[in-house]
DNA sequence: GTGGTCTAGACCACC
DNA sequence: GTGGTCTAGACCACG
C-alpha cells in the first residue's frame, strides 16, 4: 500500500497517516490478519521518527483496527471494527460539518449524493 | 440559534463554533445578510474567550462565509461560498476518512446513503 | 494527594501513577471534577520527564478516568466509569491470578476476603 | 490441563502461561508431585517458541511454586507455597488496584464481594 | 528481529 | 499558562 504524507498540513502525520491506513482496511488494500511494515521500517521508508509512526499504531489499536503484539507487528483487525459512542460521535458531527460546507458551496443534494457514491465505489462493502 | 460547546470536547472550542456556525448556515437558520452576534455579546454568552470567538470569525472569513463590516460586525455571507483549493482538499479527505471509517465498523452502503440522506433533509438545498 | 513512585521496580512509572490515581478516585481522594496537576508541574514534583506523565495521562483519557481539555487540564471524570470489554477481561483475569497466589500461598479462604474488606474499607461506596 | 494463550494480548505470552499454571495449582487441577510438560513438548503444544516456555518455568521455580529436577522436568510443589516480600507486595498492589478499578466502575462492595466469592468457590482450599 | 519505556528538548496550538 | 506534535537517541523486554 502506498502512503502519501504532506509535512507542509496542519493535519498531523501521525494522523495522515491512521486516516490513510483506515481507508486502506475499507478499501480492502489492506487485508484483515495483514501485517503492516514494522514502526522503524515504516518510519525510514516515510522519512519521519519511529515514535510518529507508533503513536498512529497505537491510536489504531485503541479504536480497535489493529492488533499489536511483538511476534508480527501491527496486524489488521478482523471486520467489522465496533466503534465506541465517542467514535461515533465524531464522525457523525465530522460528517455533518463537510456536508454542511459543501452545500453552502452551492452544491445540489444530487451532486453530494454522488460524490458519496464516488467515494462508496472505491470501497470493498462487507456482506 | 443555538450554540452548544462541550468543552472536555479534544475538538478546539473555535473549531466547534466554526462548525456550528456553517451548519447553521447550511441549514438556513443563519440567513444571508444576518448579523452574527458580536464577539463580546457571544462570548459572554458561552462562556469563552474573546480571542477564541474572535478566532472563529476570522476564519470564516477568511473561507469566505462572513463579511466582517464595522457597522454591522460579522454578517453571513451571500450564498453560494466559493471554496478554495485547500478547503475542497480537505472536505474531500475528510470525508474519505469518515466514510472508510463507517466501512470498516461494518455499515452496508445503503446505510450509509441513508444516513447521508438524514443529514440532507435537515439542509436547505439552493435552487 | 500523594503519589510515590519505585524507580527500581519492574512495573512501569507511567503504570504506576496511573494505579494511583485510579486508587485515589476510588477513595475519593481525588473527586470528580477536580483538576490533576499540569503534566509539568507533577514531572518536576516526580522529578521524572513531562512524556511519562502525558502517557499516563493520555490512557486514563483513553480509559474514562479522566477527561483532557486546554483549559484546565486532566479533570477527574464523573463516576461510574464505563469499562469496556477488554478492560472487564483484563480486571477479571488478574483478580483470577492474583487469588490464585494467595490461595497457593496457604491463605484461607476467609483470610482472603479479609484482606479484601480491608481493601474495601478504604474505598468509598458510590450510592 | 488446558492452557489457552491469546497472542493478541499485550500480556506477554510468559507470563499468560505463568497465570494459567498458577491457577491450575489453586484449582487442584495440577497437584503437588505432579510434573509438568517438557519444555520441548509444551512449545510444540501451543505453537510457542522454547525460550518462552523455559522463562514461564523458571520464574515458576523462582517464586517456588514448581521444582525443576533433571529426571521429571518442573514438578508442582508442595503446599503451601512462601511468597517473599516483593512477591506479597505485587499481589497486595495489583488487588488493590484491580478492585479500584471495580469501585470506580460503579460495582457496589457487595458486587465485588460476590465476584470474589465466585473465584474462590473454584479454588480449592487447603485445610 | 519486534515493540515498549524513558529521557531531552524544540516548537506549535489553544485559551 | 495549558496540552499536543515531532524529533532524537538510549536501553529494555519479548519471542
Amino acid at each position: 500500500m502506498l502512503v502519501k504524507l504532506d509535512f507542509e498540513s496542519e493535519v498531523p502525520i501521525y494522523q495522515q497517516l491512521k486516516d490513510q491506513i483506515v481507508m486502506g482496511i475499507a478499501m480492502r488494500d489492506l487485508e484483515p490478519g495483514e501485517s503492516l511494515p514494522s514502526v522503524r521500517e515504516l518510519a525510514s521508508d516515510l522519512g519521519v521518527n519511529l515514535h510518529t509512526i507508533r503513536k498512529s499504531y497505537n491510536q489504531l489499536k485503541a479504536e480497535g483496527f489493529v492488533h499489536v503484539n511483538r511476534r508480527k507487528g501491527a496486524v489488521v483487525a478482523k471486520l467489522p471494527i465496533a466503534l465506541d459512542d465517542e467514535q461515533k460521535l465524531l464522525v457523525d458531527d465530522g460528517l455533518n460539518t463537510l456536508i454542511a460546507t459543501l452545500v453552502c458551496s452551492g452544491k445540489s443534494h444530487d451532486e453530494i449524493r454522488l460524490k458519496i457514491n464516488s467515494i462508496l465505489d472505491r470501497m470493498i462493502e462487507r456482506k
